[in-house]
DNA sequence: AGCACGCCGACT
DNA sequence: GTCGGCGTGCTC
């Protein structure tokens, strides 16, 4: 037989991933392509494939294989391209074939076999009992699946099946079938021309009026949809049509809509300023060049990014081009979607984690076949099958999030940059604050850069006032709110406006703490304090880990004195103290906890919006993406509670959630205030974020990176073992360390011990890393590949687990 | 991952 | 004497 198709199975384990060959039937020859989707029989049982590549000419094979069963979609899945940016996901991550291709497309792309039964025509066999005769009949009709059978019939039915498959009377189909499908709708359309039609309507005007305006309604639409019509398909008008031959029922496939219509903004295209049309020539410049130019726009907080991004998507429209727009999930909301939906129709497909499954994949499938031409996502539309790509941007381009933190650990921003090269096209890495990492590229000229430094309509950026909370302690003041923040907070909503209050850190406080011992109440599962959680006259102790939750002791648990006490400032206690001092204030607080539900996030966006809110008070979610015209002060509780964590990026990350955070003062034609609370005034970070002095926190953050050796000076990679036994935990990371170390040295790679992570135990589970230190990922690669193989499946074997980070952001 | 093949203890 | 425990090994 020729035709061979070299075929990636779904089935999740180290050990199958490679190439298997299946054959290709007759009639698929010539047709089925690389990035198809296959059914195969594997092993006993049956997977889904994908396709890699194919081998026509395979001559005369030493061995006969097994066929491909079925190809399951129409156009292949994944474009070449996509194939081939599989191999460098592979490549940099380590991951597996099957990891790197199913992170690319929809997880509504997963057949599951459905075994059908059906009644072979001809004698039936003896019907005993009456649940026997309808059990027939219904086999008879058409094929059936087990389980609604059993279901309908009770256990019987799996005998009698069981008999009658033995016999020859019944037989079995196996056959693949998608979880989620295209919505299908029953339509009526036409068969006859308009005037026909229109006739037929006339002539039954007066006694089948139902008739008359279905036919009015197919001579002007073509067709109509019955269900939104509210009308059966067994209607008697209907089937009247049909009858007289003027129309045919068809079955006809619908595109779930997600919900992007809502909060769309009619936003005139914006007149630029001189600043934005040069950073819009500079996209232009690069994408003209077409050598996978990447330009960073560094763009202070209110200088009008989005509307350069916008006109820049708009000429690659123009050129016949498609584009990539990224956005953090955190801000992907519907005022941004609204945005591009405003400005582009239905040529933007939208690609985030708040669709259903079923709206991602046909909002995918619109991409793939070509009719959305640009697209708008988070982190993993990035592999957005679009064709002709001329441009992806990536706003807010520091973001964490942009890199997965689950397997396959890629980096949104580093495909980025491929998928610029492989196409030809340009990539803009936007952002208020560029990390370290792009700024060190552009510095090494990799990357463009371009400033925005003025906000648009040349509104001044808000003054900055930094509060020292140890000053106020020393003055007696033991309150949540310093003077100057109070004058700000009054003065705003004095005046009608509103407010923005950031405080890095949910619940009431962050942890319990006994007074007599000096004990915290910690969480039995994970090696942390419990926070302490207030809401509706409630109170109890929350993990932020693990979820686990308990009562407050009433005395201690160690020493028994009942002075169990909270200590550090978490919202709920801010909003309390919002509500005791300014009683008729609309406040309203949004972190994790108030927007779990669904749509509460953008419910809450709204009522600020609105005008129904006078203080916003929240965690990091309310300093990203939203715009709020109507906010002229700005507060920061405590700006160090990011700055004290045990991570090199703590000062890079205090220093932009600073920055954004006062960036949503003024944005609109009032002037912004802003007040930092503090007990560290004169820490780099915060004078800089206040100062809206980029240059100075880079100066001093670059010689910190480059002493200690951080990136963007090398790149990090985390190996990662978590066992119940903290022994097994240790021994996997030792042995990594081991054999990594075997295996590369300095200058290639800096190995360090094997230690506990940060948090030493979680759910239950101890953890232990190895942090290692490189520069160049082509020679260390195959070593981290091999001492990973080593450890890997034996730690999978103890009944724990392990996991390789490559390029880490944090460790 | 499944699923079978294959060698040693407690039962009809 | 069997039924069944789960330790290796294979899947085009």
């Amino acid at each position: 037989m020729a035709g061979v198709a070299h075929v990636i199975v779904d089935v999740r384990t180290r050990q199958l991933d490679r190439p298997f060959d299946y054959a290709i039937p007759p009639r698929w020859q010539g047709r089925l392509a690389p990035g198809h989707r296959v059914y195969v029989p594997f092993g006993r049982q049956y997977c889904q494939g994908y396709v890699l590549s194919i081998d026509e000419t395979a001559s005369g094979p030493a061995k006969t294989l097994k066929p491909i069963l079925a190809v399951l979609d129409e156009i292949p899945l994944f474009t070449p391209e996509l194939l081939q940016l599989h191999e460098f996901v592979r490549d940099r991550t380590l991951c597996t074939h099957l990891e790197a291709l199913q992170s690319m497309i929809p997880g509504a792309y997963r057949a599951h076999s459905v075994r059908r039964y059906r009644a072979v025509p001809g004698d039936p066999p003896a019907l005993l009992s009456a649940a026997a005769e309808r059990l027939w009949q219904e086999l008879a009709a058409r094929p059936q699946a087990f389980e609604p059978l059993v279901r309908k019939f009770g256990p019987d039915a799996a005998l009698l099946l069981e008999l009658w498959l033995s016999s020859g009377h019944v037989e079995e189909r196996v056959e693949a079938e998608d979880a989620v499908r295209a919505q299908v709708v029953t339509v009526l359309v036409p068969s006859a021309d308009a005037q026909t039609l229109q006739a037929a309507a006339a002539a039954r005007a007066r006694r089948a009026k139902k008739q008359a305006v279905l036919l009015t309604a197919l001579a002007r639409d073509k067709e109509v949809r019955l269900r939104e019509a509210g009308i059966r398909p067994s209607d008697p008008a209907v089937q009247a049509l049909v009858e007289q031959g003027l129309a045919v029922l068809q079955q006809q496939e619908v595109y779930r809509a997600p919900v992007a219509a809502a909060l769309r903004e009619h936003q005139p295209k914006r007149e630029l300023t001189p600043a934005q049309a040069a950073a819009l020539r500079a996209i232009l410049q690069a994408m003209a060049a077409a050598a996978g130019q990447g330009v960073v726009l560094h763009g202070v907080t209110g200088s009008g990014k989005t509307e350069v991004y916008l006109q820049a998507i708009e000429a690659c429209l123009a050129e016949g081009g498609g584009a990539i727009a990224l956005v953090p999930e955190i801000a992907l909301t519907p005022q941004m979607v609204g945005r591009f939906t405003s400005r582009f129709g239905q040529r933007v497909a939208v690609l985030h984690s708040g669709l259903s499954a079923g709206e991602r994949r046909d909002e995918w499938l619109r991409v793939r076949r070509g009719e959305a031409r640009v697209v708008v996502g988070a982190r993993s539309a990035i592999f957005a099958p679009v064709e002709q790509l001329r441009l992806v941007v990536v706003d807010e381009a520091h973001e964490s999030s942009y890199k997965q933190e689950e397997r396959p650990h890629y980096d949104a921003r580093e495909i980025a940059g491929w998928r610029a090269r492989h196409n030809h096209a340009a990539v803009v890495y936007g952002s208020a604050t560029p990390s370290m990492e792009l700024l060190h590229a552009a510095e090494q000229g990799k990357l463009t850069w371009v400033s925005m430094p003025f906000r648009i309509e040349n509104r001044p950026m808000p003054a900055v006032t930094i509060v020292d909370m140890r000053e106020a302690l020393r003055q007696g003041s033991r309150g949540l709110f310093s003077e100057a923040l109070i004058h700000g907070l009054e003065a705003a909503v004095e005046q009608g406006q509103q407010a923005l209050l950031f405080l890095n850190r949910r619940g009431y406080a962050a942890f319990v703490l006994c007074r007599g011992c000096g004990e915290s109440v910690q969480c039995p599962n994970c090696d942390i304090s419990l926070t302490l959680h207030r809401h509706g006259g409630e109170e109890w102790l929350q993990c932020h880990y693990c979820e686990y939750r308990q009562a407050v002791p009433e005395v201690c648990e160690r020493c028994g004195e009942p002075a169990v006490r909270p200590f550090g400032v978490g919202t709920q206690q801010v909003e309390h103290a919002l509500h005791e001092r300014w009683p008729h204030w609309r406040v309203l607080r949004m972190d994790v906890d108030t927007t779990r539900r669904k749509g509460a996030h953008r419910e809450a966006v709204e009522r600020v919006l609105n005008g129904e809110v006078d203080v916003l008070l929240g965690t990091q979610m309310i300093a990203k993406g939203l715009d709020f015209p109507n906010v002229s002060f700005v507060g920061v509780i405590a700006a160090d509670t990011m700055l004290n964590l045990p991570d090199f990026r703590a000062a890079e990350r205090t220093f932009s959630l600073l920055t954004q955070v006062i960036g949503r003062a003024g944005r609109a034609e009032i002037a912004g205030q802003t007040v930092i609370q503090t007990y560290r005034p004169d820490h780099y970070a915060i004078q800089a974020a206040a100062r809206h002095d980029f240059a100075a926190f880079y100066q001093t953050e670059q010689a910190y990176r480059q002493a200690f050796q951080y990136p963007p000076y090398c790149e990090l990679a985390v190996f990662f073992a978590s066992h119940e036994q903290e022994s097994y935990a240790r021994g996997a990371a030792a042995r990594f360390e081991r054999e990594l170390r075997r295996l590369v040295a300095a200058p290639d790679a800096v190995v360090l011990p094997a230690a506990p992570s940060g948090i030493r135990r979680a759910k239950g589970q101890y953890r232990f890393q190895v942090v290692v230190k490189y520069s160049q990922w082509n020679r260390v690669k195959n070593a981290f590949a091999s001492s990973y193989a080593a450890v890997s499946e034996r730690m999978r074997k103890l009944g724990g687990s392990c996991s390789l980070d490559v390029n880490a952001l944090h460790i």
